[in-house]
RNA sequence: GGCUGGGUGGCAGAGUGGCUAUGCAGCGGCCUGCAAAGCCGUGUACCUCGGUUCGACUCCGGGCCCAGCCUCCA
């Protein structure tokens, strides 16, 4: 049985779907004016594996995970007139890119990917829905702005009473609100923006209904997760909810799920305090499955301390997997009654504890390594269930040497160049010339390459 | 100031009222021409002060410290 730690209650919950045949997740992406961090990478991952284990519970077409772009806002806006560009142009651009991350992070597409600007009708119709109840009002200068008093439950996701909200405002109060909590749905155009045509005249809409529009859309009014980072918490989905509840009338989401900051010297990473690393940078330094390991040896709500130390770490336990693999070909059907198994699959089942999950693909890779020389059968059929559990981490996808050949080879020599020196060390042994073959072997090392004598002959990887 | 979450071994990071997490690193041994990998073994933990308990790292309370939200942010 799955569950699941509900922000909204603070308590772990027993998972149950409103319907099994179709469960839905929507998560909120990325706003598409720059590439992605590891903070993006974090949730990308994430919620890869809530997906992903979500259809292997309900079965892969009884899921629909939807997970949004962003693609209008101020800095949008600032980042296109910067750079001469429409924003139509930029932000493909930067989509573009989004998805080359997440495919190099092995992250399965979503079911649907809406963009804010592609549903300007449904955006629309909200707003109209919040005016004709009256959640919403017209300000002077032409916003239209959502209005907090109205809403009883304001504050319950993110734990806030409005009132403490109204005595910290730190912001100058905006003249067009009525209160300062009030927050905007739809902008008025200021000359030489983007804008849309609307009954309140052309403008754009707020962050916060984009996604109450898009979530309602693709999965109704009523689902079962819905999920980002923390940061997101307040203000973004507690204005969700009171959006979509106000304007439809339900409930809106029956479990909220948030992950936790990735830091840098204890510190949370962000754009603003720009002490980020992009997925790209880290990745031309690393293979991008030692990133995903990375990000998944800790419990999702947990916060992760970014650092070499720890992709160093990454890549060595990564590295210990795919050995254990190496050279044996996976035979049969993976029994996922096996105990090593149901202690993945109920550490996935406890709120995601992908730590545990790590853990026991560890154990399975000692069996292997423990059977590999008298019992071949037995450890192919210990592979099998590895991979296929790994699977549902979104690991051990490439072949192992694949992974252990691919390390850091830049300016080394050519797997064709290493195989020559190989086949030179190896006659040297033969003759019993150590000397030189511990010297071609120093060599190599020396460029990144380590070689390992066994009893099918020498094998190779790059650190 | 209001509200969250957290403090575990050299580092990272799970977890449990009494029973080995796991990975990386270390140490001893086996294997190896020597290594590497692997295997066997092994050391080092649970912020602090009280309380509950036969027994607490694990529950309760105080303290100290850290991070975050209250403003755009994954």
């Amino acid at each position: 049985m799955l569950k699941i730690y509900n922000t909204l209650t603070r308590r772990l919950e027993p998972f149950k779907p409103i319907d099994p045949n179709n469960v839905r997740m929507y998560v909120c992406g990325m706003t598409v004016y720059d590439m992605c961090h590891i903070g993006h990478a974090r949730v990308l991952v994430v919620f890869d594996v809530v997906f992903r284990h979500l259809r292997h519970l309900y079965g892969p077409e009884h899921v629909t995970y939807v997970r949004n772009v962003t693609d209008i806002d101020d800095k949008i806006i600032q980042r296109a007139n910067e750079q001469q560009v429409d924003i139509d142009t930029l932000t493909g651009r930067y989509i573009e890119e989004m998805h080359k991350d997440a495919a190099a992070l092995n992250v399965l597409p979503p079911t649907f990917e809406p963009r804010a600007t592609r549903h300007m009708a449904d955006i629309i119709e909200m707003i109209q829905a919040l005016l004709d109840k009256g959640y919403a009002y017209r300000a002077d200068n032409g916003d239209v702005y959502y209005d907090v008093s109205r809403f009883e439950h304001y504050g319950q996701l993110s734990g806030k009473n409005p009132e403490d909200l109204r005595a910290g405002a730190r912001v100058a109060v905006d003249e067009a609100k009525d209160d300062p909590l009030d927050f905007v749905l739809w902008k008025a155009a200021k000359p030489g923006e983007p804008a849309w045509d609307s009954p309140w005249g052309p403008g754009r809409p707020g962050w916060h209904i984009e996604c109450s529009a898009m979530s309602t859309h693709c999965l109704g009014e009523h689902f079962d997760i819905h999920g980002g980072g923390l940061d997101l918490q307040f203000p973004h989905h507690e204005n969700e909810i009171a959006q979509s509840e106000a304007a439809t009338g339900e409930h809106f989401v029956n479990y909220w799920m948030h992950v936790g900051f990735v830091r840098v010297d204890e510190e949370k990473m962000s754009k603003s305090l720009g002490n980020f690393f992009t997925i790209r940078e880290v990745t031309a330094r690393y293979q991008p499955e030692v990133l995903r390991y990375f990000l998944l040896t800790s419990h999702y709500r947990s916060p992760l301390n970014y650092s070499d130390v720890q992709l160093e770490n990454a890549k060595g336990a990564l590295t210990t997997l795919y050995t254990a693999l190496r050279g044996i070909t996976p035979a049969g059907e993976a029994d996922l009654d096996d105990p090593l198994a149901r202690r993945f699959l109920d550490a996935l089942n406890d709120d995601f504890n992908t730590p545990e999950a790590l853990a026991v693909l560890f154990e399975l890779a000692h069996e292997i390594n423990r059977m590999r020389s008298d019992d071949p059968a037995g450890a192919a059929g210990r592979a099998t269930l590895m991979l296929r559990l790994a699977e549902l981490l979104g690991l051990l996808y490439q072949a192992p040497e694949d992974f252990l050949r691919g390390g850091s080879g830049e300016g080394g020599p050519s797997d064709a160049e290493i195989e020559e020196l190989i086949a030179k060390r190896n006659e040297a042994r033969k003759n019993r010339d150590f000397a030189e073959a511990d010297r071609i072997r120093d060599a190599l090392a020396e460029q990144g390459v380590i070689l390992e004598d066994g009893p099918e002959g020498t094998t190779w990887r790059r650190e």
